[in-house]
DNA sequence: TGTACATCAGTGAACGCGCGTTCACTGATGTAC
DNA sequence: TGTACATCAGTGAACGCGCGTTCACTGATGTAC
């Protein structure tokens, strides 16, 4: 008992300010959004001076970072858990996971696609791991291009499409702009088959370049 | 030369405060995004006091919804403008339309869709305006689906996927995830080829259901 | 086992900043008779 | 044509707020001998 960490606080040398900083602000990020973060607030919540935080985060922006690092791996998880025996399902999955996790955690997926508030190219850790979940979504594409189901287009062309619907169709849920748009995931497999076998009926097929 | 309103000013009664400040919001929110965007400044600049700002909009909200507004109205008049005669073409264009003006205008595109910073439901012209852009898109496709040049899937769905793949890609695009994408507009083109067509090489067409 | 010392992780005070918004007001303008 | 009056569009001062960050510091901890 006598060991127990707790027992042993002092509340000088708190021994896990950037943890329960770094909890405590995802947690007011998921309800507040990125703008409601403020270093001293964070600081007056844990009961711990404001410059106290410096220690362990170089400035409010890479706290951020760090709170959408976490994201991009939570996100990275969640896809690499997908199922890949079929080609067809792997690709409908992973799409719906990515959807569904943008729609259980808002705050979190703007943060970490904002922007203007994480600029690409200024945190490497966040470039990274950012990269790591866009690779589950590319390798998911290449296999099942490998494997002769989709098209041979190129890889960089069927990736960027299949991330941009699924990212567009985030956040226009997200945030609202669908209207009257039915609950998911039935719209999100509707989309996604859509990218998949094509909008354009069926026999108007290859008449694709009949205007000049 | 007496009637020149410019000679006329007395610099008391501004005359033309609201729409200097809408203008120079403008500018401000192009160069530097909305955060940048601040009553007192832009009073400032105008040289005139900050309250004076308050006979013209209730607050610093209202100011952003209406650039928001005229943002979304802009791109409803480039998207009118798309020439309907052949279904197809008509879709494509106005899908390059579409991101052609988010990558345009990446901050103003960010504040028309941000969310977080307008939400929907509190400024009714905004929402209007939002409908009106999205208004075009739908009733193209609605054309194309009634010409039977698309799958008869409802309209909603097809247009939550239109809509998803072009927000998609211009959000992707002007903030630089899409790794060492090519440059508009063939991307762009390719995407939106790709939603039309499907994804799925033709000779596995027809066998979606394969597994239980 | 005890002690000197380096290092780590906190502290309080302060700098410098700018913001949105409200208040009571005044100067300018337009209008009715 | 002149004047009283309502209304409109500004003003300066102030409220109340909170922020990020730096500074010189002190208390606690771990380590070498």
């Amino acid at each position: 008992m006598p060991d127990n960490p707790a027992t042993l606080k002092t509340n000088y040398h708190h021994g896990d300010l950037p943890q329960q900083a770094h909890q405590l602000a995802l947690d007011i990020l998921r309800e507040h959004g990125d703008t409601a973060i403020s270093l001293r607030a964070l600081a007056r919540q844990i009961g711990v001076s404001a410059p106290a935080l410096y220690r362990h985060f170089i400035d409010r922006e890479s706290l951020l970072a760090e709170l959408a690092v976490t994201g991009f791996e939570a996100l990275r998880d969640r896809l690499v858990a997908v199922d890949q025996t079929s080609p067809r399902r792997a690709l409908i999955d992973i799409g719906l996971v990515y959807v569904s996790f943008a729609q259980h955690e808002p705050n979190l997926y703007r943060l970490m696609f904002g922007g203007r508030v994480l600029p690409k190219g200024v945190h490497p850790r966040l470039d990274k791991a950012g990269k790591g979940a866009f690779q589950v979504l590319e390798d998911t594409i290449a296999r099942a291009r490998d494997a002769g189901y989709v098209k041979p287009v190129p890889l960089s062309l069927m990736t960027a499409a299949a991330w941009s619907i699924v990212h567009g169709l985030s956040q226009l849920t997200i945030d609202g702009h669908l209207p009257g748009a039915e609950v998911e995931p039935q719209l999100a497999e509707g989309v996604i088959t859509l990218l998949l076998d094509g909008s354009v009926a069926d026999q108007q097929q290859n008449h694709k370049d009949s205007n000049p």
